[in-house]
DNA sequence: CTTTTTACGTCAACCATGTTGACTTATTTC
DNA sequence: GAAATAAGTCAACATGGTTGACGTAAAAAG
């Protein structure tokens, strides 16, 4: 009987474990946002502009009341970053054919050029870990994370059956 | 030979699957500090004071140092909240008797009462998340996320191996 | 066809939280 | 005694959020 709580608890939902996962996230979004910010200080442009112009490029012909879901800040604030991101020639704004209310987002050549130069980083960051990790440990990974992320956008993130079946432990 | 990519590349380290990392985190990041903002905006306190709130509860008779290595900002910024936080009866500072540079920093009772109040939404949804993953999950959760963070921070995050031994595939 | 709603934009003021730079005071270490 | 360390302070500034009010064009609803 060495720890009455993990014996009690056979998920290990421990304070401890618990206070981890809290700190890991931290540590996690510190040290991943921190890299693209050397790249944007020299072009005169902010973490915002990055979360733009990558939800752009990744949902091309996005509509701003779109974004600013994904966003969840106030039109105001994503205006600011987002007339500059245009006005510098990263983002094309269309007029949607079907609504021309809409206009719709896309990155431009540029655009694109920047978003790869600042996702970089990160995605070299990522590989780096699911590579240490292995596949397994990818698809927890995925799971949990998934689980911390408000029910609406979970959607988001269907858990992919990997291509080669994993046999899973516990309830599978 | 439906994904090209996929074949050549066993750990699945395709460009989607990595920008959805670089997503999930940020959503699940952008959700799990959304919460306590709200408390917090009633006591008119923002999200920097309750990362300083968490770091001196986990970490009792820390130094204004250390903390600033934690939070990775300036001490001028560090000192605006930390000030905020000693006037208004949330932290204690006591002079370290070894040596009398050093200032220990530790939560009062109504510093950890706050702390609680702050953090039980996200040990929840951090709790909901492992749970609804299972235990292996939450071991993959852990290995990735810690080898996302770099390699000074990484030591935080020792590999807990479980309670009852889980049989690891791959390289184990 | 008029009214209402939606999508988008804009001006203005304000706040929270980060930065750089310069300088001070104790205290400890060399 | 000099140098380094721990902490604090003042000032100016940048970024990126907020609320509130208001305007315009287009679509949807009545």
């Amino acid at each position: 009987m060495v720890d009455v709580k993990s014996m009690a608890n056979p998920l290990f939902l421990r304070e401890e474990e618990l206070r981890q996962g809290i700190e890991m996230l931290f540590f996690a979004y510190r040290d991943f946002t921190g890299e693209p910010d050397a790249i944007l200080a020299e072009i005169d442009l902010g973490r915002a502009h990055h979360r733009v112009i990558y939800f752009v490029g990744r949902n091309p012909r996005i509509t701003v009341t779109d974004l600013l879901k994904i966003l969840k800040i106030t039109k105001q604030s994503l205006s600011r970053v987002l007339s500059q991101l245009v006005n510098e020639g990263y983002i094309d704004q269309t007029t949607d054919q079907g609504d021309r209310r809409k206009k719709l987002l896309t990155l431009t050549e540029k655009g694109v050029d920047l978003e790869h130069r600042l996702t970089e980083n990160q995605r070299k960051r990522i590989a780096r870990a699911y590579k240490a990790a292995g596949a397994e440990a990818v698809q927890g990974f995925r799971e949990v994370l998934r689980g911390i992320i408000d029910p609406n956008d979970q959607e988001r993130f269907e858990i992919v059956t990997p291509t080669m079946p994993v046999q899973r432990r516990g309830k599978g």
